[in-house]
DNA sequence: CAAGTGTACTATTTGCAATAGTGCGGTTGG
DNA sequence: CCAACCGCACTATTGCAAATAGTACACTTG
């Protein structure tokens, strides 16, 4: 998982970022469960560890993960609710591209027929189901 | 026209090149037309005329404007077909972003409405008629 | 107690955006 | 013709953010 490409011009820790929030929605990475150590996610990507450092700071800025010094860093328990939260802010980028879109003289049909496409291939990409909690493992604080 | 927001984060020159070709997609900037000179829009602008040079030699690599040494820079005939033809990437980067919303459980009907929305609002906006040829005027080349 | 954890620093390197300044050669218009 | 303006091509410099490197400290776990 995680993967990061170092010459897309994002910033890694950016990629980081949206890696992790992106494996929390899909279950991978469940709510109370632990995260990689800084040393351990450092080694597995090549990436030094103060960048995944200031990625877990700001994932932990926004509550969606918490830390327990000495112990593990862990992901919160409303973390995918948050995240979801979040995403409301995507909708006003997604309304510059796609009036740059229309602008371009891209087709109404050409945006819609992308977007259903997009919404079924992630239909069977989502279960994360909020009913079956996580087992609680170890010095999980939470 | 051409506003440039120096706080937004986006590079100046970046701003300079969607806003230039935004005016040629609704018709300000008409194809066969000479843009401002460097210096003047340095001014206009309050930027570095470097600045502004960097942007027009990217416009100039993508055949949106040509440029006739001592004489000034225009619009390229077909600069509006190749800008269409570019915003067709723009198609993945949506497809990307409404991903990341469908993973975030943003209902499609939602997504739907802002496309509605924003094609809705645009449709006065599309003046630049392929049929009522600019008027040809000075030294220019094309 | 030893090993592993998060945290907090400072210093350094690297790359990009932007500015500043100068000069060259071509075009234009009086 | 020629002064004025044009695009173009340099070099140098500044500022900033990302990323790396290294160290140290306090805490938790087994």
């Amino acid at each position: 998982m995680l993967l990061i490409d170092k010459l897309s011009g994002k910033p890694v820790y950016e990629q980081i970022i949206e890696g992790i929030e992106k494996n929390i929605l899909m279950g991978i990475y469940e709510p109370g469960g632990v995260l990689p150590s800084l040393r351990e996610l450092s080694v597995t990507l090549g990436i030094n560890p103060n960048t995944i450092q200031k990625s877990y700071a700001e994932l932990i800025r926004r509550g969606i993960i918490v830390s327990s010094p000495g112990s593990g860093t862990y992901v919160a328990p409303d973390a995918p609710d948050r995240i979801r939260e979040a995403a409301q802010e995507k909708l006003i980028k997604l309304e510059d591209l796609v009036s740059d879109l229309a602008l371009a003289g891209i087709p109404k049909s050409d945006v819609m027929a992308m977007v259903c496409a997009v919404y079924v291939r992630s239909e069977g990409n989502t279960p994360s189901n909020p009913s079956t909690t996580p087992i609680h493992i170890g010095g999980n604080p939470l």
